[in-house]
Parts: structure tokens; sequence; C-alpha cells
DNA sequence: CCATAAAAACCGTCCAGACGGTATGTTTTG
DNA sequence: CAAAACATACCGTCTGGACGGTTTTTATGG
């Protein structure tokens, strides 16, 4: 009755695993350590059989951010305030989910691997980029404000800081950031409308 | 009467111009487009030239690190708020320093190498933490609110999509940005006690 | 149920190119 | 002329990836 026989050779958890082994070794080593050899050695199989699912380290990189996206994503949909009109709706999930994240969890590693691919290829920018931007576009109505601009801003460098271990990604201080974050957000939203300094 | 009587090599010009071009590199083409033979290439003199000066790769990169972080230390010291009581004087320095950085300007892409070394070698992030961590200890009287932090946090968020040329590398969008920054600061900074939802 | 053939999954080896670095010149400066 | 400033040639290593072989899975037909 099982839809997979339980066969000895699981391909689709081999590159799983792959994939999982590659953000391992970039947030633990560096982004010098993934080598095809060093992964396929992580991960139990010879470089022949990784060449065989990924056919190059390109494709292999970009199945890394393909499955990290897609799950950055799910986090944040799952983070979503369920109030409708709530200002920030999806800022504030954004920043909800990278403050939430536990670097000791091997799973949750893998967003630090978003940074390292974002910093070193152009490529990858534009693509988080294009992300973001349709994500904005589905929730325009509450994550326009400059207020949400901030908010994910703030996450960015919180995210940012977690990568090196900053003075940020201690927990307690944390914390103090999000309630900061949480006053300016139920405060006074509105800009004062005499702001005159508006040149050029 | 000079003191540089204009010879024909200018070995202290071309250590600059090693580094810059080592920048520029890195900035336009990704960190793995910094070769020894690239940079002395761009700088136009050979590689046995390059190593006469930096007899390393890593030399030149932690060159290229010092040069950058001076660079960014004396921006800031020149944009501080001249009020000693200010709060978040730093924070705001900080800010303003990385928010009025053009990307176009050769100079100012150096800025942008510091977050590739950061999110690339923790040795470097150590130098960096401890680096601000000396800046927080001179200005612990103003820096160490959540305001303070957050403001920094934003910075480095903005630094962050800088490199990417992501939506808030725009100018007018970062002018909104940091209008509504002006606006949490002036506001009501001090936290409600009565936030109860310290759970963990 | 079994035989068998084909396809998919996987292995181990080898190679060309790139890169960091050395060793040894050659020119310029003081 | 001595030392610094550069150039040229070269080496060892590492890495991506190509290639052919081997095992496992699946499909097919009786």
């Amino acid at each position: 009755m099982m839809t997979r026989p339980q066969r000895k050779n699981n391909p689709a958890a081999l590159r799983l695993r792959l994939l999982d082994c590659a953000a391992t070794l970039i947030v633990d080593h560096g982004l010098p350590a993934l080598t095809l050899e060093n992964v396929a050695r992580e991960a139990g199989v010879s470089k022949g059989g990784l060449l065989h699912h990924y056919s190059s380290k390109d494709a292999l990189i970009g199945g890394l951010f393909d499955m990290v996206v897609e799950w950055f994503g799910s986090q944040v949909d799952a983070a979503i305030d369920q109030e409708e009109t709530r200002p920030a709706r999806f800022s504030r999930a954004y920043l909800q989910v990278i403050a939430n994240i536990d670097m000791s969890v091997p799973a949750e590693k893998r967003l630090a691997v978003l940074i390292l691919m974002l910093s070193s290829d152009p490529h990858y920018c534009a693509r988080w980029n294009s992300w973001v931007d349709s994500q904005l576009r589905e929730h325009q109505r509450t994550d326009l404000s400059p207020m949400a601009r901030t908010l994910r801003l703030a996450a960015d460098g919180l995210w940012l800081s977690d990568l090196g271990g900053g003075p940020d990604s201690v927990a307690a201080t944390r914390r103090d950031i999000l309630q900061f974050l949480e006053t300016i957000d139920t405060g006074p939203v509105t800009l004062t409308p005499n702001a005159d300094k508006g040149g050029q």
C-alpha cells in the first residue's frame, strides 16, 4: 500500500541529502569547502553518483538555492498573520522567521547559505530580488510602507548578524529588538506630513 | 620640496591601486573573480609585482580589510552628530554613512567588499565584531538602546541590499526609510514596561 | 512467478585547466 | 653599486567534470 516500495536505493532522498550536506559544508567550513568531492563524501556517495543527479556544480548550487528559497517561503507563509488587514503583514512574518532561526538546528542552517550565495553571485541576487518583489506585489496593500521596509531591513541585518555571530545573535538582545520593533509597529505609524526637507 | 619627487614607479600608489582593483573585481564579478592574476592584470602589473607588495593572497585580503574598515571608521567619525547627548549618536552616523553610499563611485564600492568578506570568512567576522564592540564601548552612554541596535540592523540590511541591487537600493525608497527611522527616533523611545509576553 | 532486457543509479579513474606560490631574472631608484 | 621594484617562467596542487564500467531497479513478456 505504500507508494514507495522501499527500494534499496532512494534517489529522491539522496538528492535531498546532497543538498543538505552542501548546505552544512558551506555553513560550517565556508564556501571554498563546497567541492564536489566533499559533498559526495559527506553524503556517502561517489563523485560520479553526485554528478549523476546534479550534472554540474552550478546545477547543485541552483538546486540548493531553490530548496532554501522554497523553505523560507513556506516558513513565512506559515508565520503570516491571520488578520488580513494588519499592516506589514508579510514583512512582520519575514522578520519573525529570521528572528526565530536557531543556527544549532541543521535544517535552519540552510538559510545562512542564502546570504553566502547572495553575496557571492549577482545571479542569485537577481533571483532573490525577484522573489521578494513577487511577494511584495502579493502584499502590496499592507507591505509597501516605510515601516514594512524597515522591518525587513532589520530582519536582513539580523540575518547577517546571525551568520557572523555578532552581538545581535544573542537571544536576549534579540528579544529586546523584536519588542522594540513591535512598539514602532503599534505606535504612531503615520509619518509627520510636515517633513519639508524633501530635496530633489 | 615635494615629499614624493614623482618617480616613474610609485609603490605606494600601486598598493592602493591593487586594493582598489581587488575591491572592484569582487563587487563587479563576485568573490571567485578575486585571483592574483586578475588583480595584477587589472592593476596593470605582473603577478610577481603584486606578490612583491602582498606576499600572499591572504595578505592582500587582509590589507583590503584594513583599508575598508579604516575608511568606514573615518566616515562614521565624520558623520557623527556633534551633539554629545543625542541618543544613538554613533548608530545614527553608522546608518547615515551606509545610506549615503553611492555604488557608482568606485571608492565607495569598497564597502560592499566588507559584506563579502564578513559572510565568507569567520576570521574577518570576528575582527569586524570586535571593531563594532569597541565603537559601542566608546558610545555606551548613547548607543546601547534597542533603538540604536535597530538603526544599525536596518543599516546592515540596507548595506546588504546595496550589494545585490535590491529594491531598497533606489534612492527614493531609501529617503523614505531614513525619514521613517528619524520619526521613530524622535518619537516615544521608551518601551512600554507592561510587555508581559516574555515567554521562554 | 520468472527470465530478461533496458534503463536508471551509482562507482572509480583520469585529465585539462586554473590558481597560489616560488625561483630567478631585469630594470629602476637612491 | 646595493636595494627596492617589478617581470618572466615555472611548479605542485586542487577541482570540475568527462568517461567507461558495474550494480540495482523497472518494464516486459511469457
